[in-house]
DNA sequence: GATAGTAACTGATACGTATTAGCAACCCCT
DNA sequence: AGGGGTTGCTAATACGTATCAGTTACTATC
């Protein structure tokens, strides 16, 4: 049992040198003058006895403990594992660990995580915000007190911040959906977290603002039914298609926020008895890494979240060199991604269904 | 920009108080007897400055980080997210964060792992070990140096260990399949991770176990080619099944290495025109959340993946309180659960379909 | 042959906390 | 009145590292 392990002092007593020197060629210092045969004989010692540097000593005493904390809201939707992969990898390539926690969309599991930036367990945050209201001053004032603060999927003025460009993306698909003859076009948009439904409207504005552009373009069915608010679960994602499902006429298409949501908006059409597409296209936004496996395959709005993951590790190491930045706001582009999940609309239920059929993107 | 916080020492000096008593009413110390007017003023004055301790100091300090390392072989499948969010619980109440890696199959990250064990960035590791035979020796190496080290869903002698009960579940799934009438069923056996394929056959051996000694038990079909070894990647596991759908006669039904797997094995099914249940059931293992919402909903052996996070956080917990333990080793029980992916086998490619259909479990 | 300069190191210190040892003041007995 | 106990605190130290400010032992210079 002994202690934990071997510090840097018994490296130099094995090598016959100071502690100093031993942290020295560790640290490859340039200033430090250490001559080739010394910096062997340390690295030898730190072989033999299987060292490894503490990491609180070094966070104390570097004042930064190498350890980016990354927030996701929702541990079921794999889109947000595969942006925290990219930051993952990202941080890796620049020495950083990441410190992964899921809100799961509870406001204390979210301050919980400003805790650790407090704390000066991680250096840096990037986060997804839920409860801008109860959160944003906060969050700002840490930023204030020069804590490198990254904010995911909407920008706030003071904040850097990367978003994918879903609104450019949510047009081309309803462009897509008009070219398939689609007229009537449900939304489940479930963004509405619990408690906090005022604020939560900022949340997906990109996309139902190009919706509701798309429905005024092309003069679409524009019931305020076809659009269905709801929450980030799947169960209410089901319960929302269901309402669109009883509407008549029936919608001929359905988007949905999100592909992670999108898998039971398919499961509400199937089991009201109708195919996808012959009966109702069904698309989502993402591109989920299982998107292409689903039957059918998803016809998706691509976000690159491995990108956009790393894009946010970029960001914050770019505000740990210069923290006098001004806030820096990247959109990354989204791409539409045609599977079979979308198909020309059924003419049983829509009677107007190819008078936008010449408009194409 | 200043210092990065107050410390104890501001917190000190604005209650007019010693360091030292900062410390012991901010832990709650029940020897330092402390008057109860002093601990309010120190706690005014943490209150005031927006104290939090420093977490580097505390670990330095305390020779412990509060932190549990938890990997992950695969960052896709939706049942690893939640063995962790299961863990991440459990610790929480426990006080402790969760430091979450996937290794994404990469020898070179599962062994990075270690090393934050070393560095006693973390006080215990949670694995699922992906190369034993290059990797076990190592990781016993740190256990016999006092490191807990919990590993998930297989068991070696000297480590402590939590492993669901697959092989129990694949036997009552295998009966279930019996009395729809199958008697062809197909195997696609997703383990063989990339560079160790042989070692790699100890990883689902007890599902493995389970469908040879159903096949000898019903005397259900053996043609070795049911069972399919591929990688643990979607595009593999689509390839197997292709090449099940290629065997004749065709197998009545596809059990899959896991749910995330039989995401495209219904995939491959779907796109070969055959309809599940209709013409094949599928069933997978682990009840990843989605499962019930896909199309149709699988069927599937459900392994408590949460309760599996949290026990492996429970034993961390108790070899940190005493390390002499001998090794603990938890059985899960797993549960069968019937959805509409499986159903009664088609009797158009199995003649001998309802032989075995009283036998019922 | 004294001075300056450099290469190659070492000693000492501070990072912020937890904890041990100790100290002053008070109270209670006899 | 003086010893022993208790209450309520403080001073000092160590955790393991990075780094600043020396300190040798040499070599080069005039």
């Amino acid at each position: 049992m002994a202690g934990k392990g071997p510090t840097s002092r018994d490296v130099a007593k094995r090598a016959g040198v100071s502690q100093a020197t031993v942290s020295f060629v560790l640290n490859n210092i340039a200033d430090a003058r250490i001559s080739e045969a010394t910096k062997e004989k340390v690295w030898q010692a730190v072989r033999e006895l299987d060292y490894h540097p503490n990491a609180a000593a070094q966070s104390l005493r570097r004042r930064a403990a190498g350890v980016i904390g990354f927030v996701i809201p929702d541990s079921r939707n794999p889109h947000f594992w595969q942006i925290a992969q990219g930051a993952e990898k990202r941080a890796a390539e620049a020495g950083y660990n990441v410190l992964l926690t899921s809100t799961d969309l509870e406001f204390a599991r979210e301050r919980l995580a400003l805790e650790s930036l407090k704390r000066q367990r991680v250096d840096a945050l990037i986060l997804q915000i839920n409860f801008p209201g109860k959160l944003l001053p906060e969050v700002e004032g840490l930023r204030a007190r020069g804590h490198p603060i990254i904010r995911i999927g909407r920008f706030s003025p003071e904040l850097d911040g990367v978003v994918p460009d879903y609104g450019a993306g949510c047009t081309r698909l309803m462009a897509h959906l008009v070219s398939l003859g689609h007229h009537r076009i449900g939304f489940v948009f479930g963004t509405t977290s619990r408690g906090s439904v005022q604020t939560e409207v900022e949340l997906g504005r990109g996309r139902l603002e190009a919706y509701q552009r798309a429905i005024a373009e092309y003069s679409l069915d524009g019931d305020t039914e076809l659009l269905q608010h709801c929450g980030p679960l799947p169960e209410e994602a089901y319960e929302a298609t269901r309402r669109l499902l009883a509407l008549q006429p029936l919608p001929t298409a359905i988007i949905s926020i999100n592909d992670f949501l999108a898998i039971a908006v398919c499961k509400a059409v199937a089991d009201t008895g109708l195919r996808i597409p012959h009966d109702i296209s069904v698309a989502g936004f993402d591109d989920i890494p299982m998107a292409r496996y689903l039957s059918p395959a998803l016809t998706t709005v691509r976000a690159e979240a491995e990108r956009l993951g790393g894009m946010a590790v970029e960001m914050v190491l770019a505000r740990l060199k210069d923290a006098s930045l001004p806030p820096q706001h990247v959109v990354l582009p989204t791409s539409l991604v045609v599977r079979t999940s979308t198909g020309v609309a059924s003419v049983g239920t829509s009677m107007e269904a190819n008078l936008a059929g010449s408009r194409l993107s």
